[in-house]
DNA sequence: AAAATAAAATACTATTTTATCTTTTATTAG
DNA sequence: CTAATAAAAGATAAAATAGTATTTTATTTT
């Protein structure tokens, strides 16, 4: 559903928020092992949503990637778009060029809901609301280590 | 959301369904004409559908691909598991190597939700349906051509 | 039997995605 | 001012997906 950089994106980027919100900057490196994730893969990624103004970062000794209170409401949804662009709410199921209520693919109506569906969630889903279930610890961003 | 070539493959089993009912055989030459797709890539897909039971093809004049009356129920979901496996079905979200009810990632549930609706759609969705919804005018394997 | 036809199999190429490594630039602590 | 630190940028590599071309095998028509 998501690509690969998508899923460590938003790890990552949850992971950024549940610390901000203690006044934590992190480094690449720290997030990555929390969050399981590959470094210089995700370095990347993280390079492109600051450049999106999506997450903050400064260089140096004691810099790292934040996030600011100004994104307290940043959606799911604008960091799947940042990350993987919309095809994933436009595009026809079948992969026809055109495709629309008058001239439907098969599957159509359907699909359009289940698309519809998870655009909904995305955009209910607030980065705070999920950085919270983590640090409550209700949900999380890695498997369990034992 | 779905491979190219999932969706190459559907749109040419349709089409193949719509005319094995009129008792027609097809090459892959005019499937492709048909439904708009790369010809040597679906030629490969359907090669693997066949090998798998799905489409059946003789070789020779006259030959080509078409479907058994005893695949009248067969589900989209099985279409979609013969090419592309059932990544879409079983994964986590976000990635991770586990996650369960009991160490869920932060959109687990509402997720599932999605996924199993999508499975749902795919289960429900038989060919013989989608098919006649085609020769029935309803709906189209390929974008309008003016 | 020979020629024609069409799928099957194999090999090859291109593009995109994922991942890693190296160099550069900015910032801060000493 | 110098070291050290950490992100930014760029270059490269590996893997997966998408797409094309060629050869082989089976079948049918003449």
């Amino acid at each position: 559903m998501f690509s690969k950089a998508c899923e460590y994106g938003i790890r990552a980027v949850i992971y950024i928020w549940s610390q901000s919100k203690k006044g934590n900057k992190l480094g690449v490196k720290d997030i990555c092992k929390e969050i399981d994730a590959p470094e210089y893969f995700t370095a990347k990624i993280l390079q492109s949503l600051a450049r999106q103004n999506i997450v903050s970062s400064t260089k140096g000794p004691n810099g790292g990637f934040y996030i600011d209170i100004a994104q307290e409401n940043l959606r799911l949804m604008d960091l799947v778009r940042a990350i993987d662009g919309d095809k994933l709410f436009t595009g026809c199921g079948l992969g026809l060029k055109q495709c629309s209520a008058s001239n439907p693919c098969p599957i159509h109506h359907e699909y359009k809901a289940i698309r519809e569906g998870l655009a909904e969630l995305l955009k209910t889903k607030t980065l705070r609301e999920l950085a919270d279930e983590v640090l409550s610890g209700k949900a999380s961003l890695h498997s369990i280590v034992s």
